[in-house]
DNA sequence: CATATTTTGTTTGTGTACAAATAGACTGTG
DNA sequence: CACAGTCTATTTGTACACAAACAAAATATG
């Protein structure tokens, strides 16, 4: 078998992704323990909108219906966020952060600027803008 | 609040990555539907070892002790690898693919690369590189 | 040698992540 | 209006991923 076609583990981009996710949740729950990065990401994302069905939300942090469903329920737990079935259309349930939820969200969102920066803090600025290029890219 | 103050979840490392990831997967169940990334990096892991105990194979694939165990039973009640005690140091559990498992291994390899190359196709060569030494500095 | 420490593995609990099946509500088209 | 197809949400089952607590075995150190 020819060197070059030995498969090496290492090499595989999957697994280097795997290992940078990793290494970012690492430093996310190091720095916001009181959340896990995609409880973050839902309630950032529901702040920002001010409302949305679930489906919405799911969509927009790529979270899939049973994902979403999941960390909904979580949030709401919390009294993070309040939901409730739209009168206009009785399948969607809308959601909306509490006051709590919001607070919550404006505590940590300085912090969670901060999680991408120690996360990238081995490239210098050129070398982060390109990897966030890239990455796009490839979604 | 300033626009550059504002939280953007779109643009924060770890979204991107994780959608990158989630990406990845996909081209890889559609590949290799008879196995999971994972299982397959501990499979290959081994396969290039030959053998290695669980905790080792844990460390070589970056998966923590619960996940590597969880791992190897799935293998193993597929019977492509085995595990059996060692007599000269009973902690631990030593490792080796079954002619099954080098055979499946064997099989996937080529169809593994080819997730990557997949995974990485909207990139030029020189893109490719680029994004694979950027993502091995943030580890 | 005796015991403190480290290493390896297991178990439990929580939290993503996705596929597939189901149910109820809406929409479009005949 | 009827009803086929679509959309939203839930449920179930499987598979990572990690923290924490535990037990057993090995090693280090006094």
């Amino acid at each position: 078998m020819d060197k070059n076609d030995t498969y090496i583990l290492e090499r595989q981009v999957g697994f280097v992704m795997r290992r940078a996710v990793q290494r970012h949740i690492a430093i996310f729950s190091a720095l916001i323990p009181e959340m896990t990065p995609t409880q973050f990401a839902a309630l950032a994302k529901l702040c920002e909108l001010g409302q949305a069905s679930q489906n919405e939300l799911g969509r927009l942090t790529s979270m899939d219906v049973a994902t979403i469903k999941g960390v909904v329920d979580r949030l709401r737990a919390r009294e993070l966020i309040t939901s409730a079935p739209l009168e206009s259309d009785k399948r969607r349930l809308m959601l909306a952060p509490t006051r709590k939820g919001r607070a919550m969200y404006r505590k940590y969102a300085a912090q969670a600027a901060e999680v991408s920066r120690q996360t990238l803090a081995p490239l210098d600025e050129g070398e982060q803008r390109q990897l966030m290029q890239l990455l796009e890219r490839i979604i």
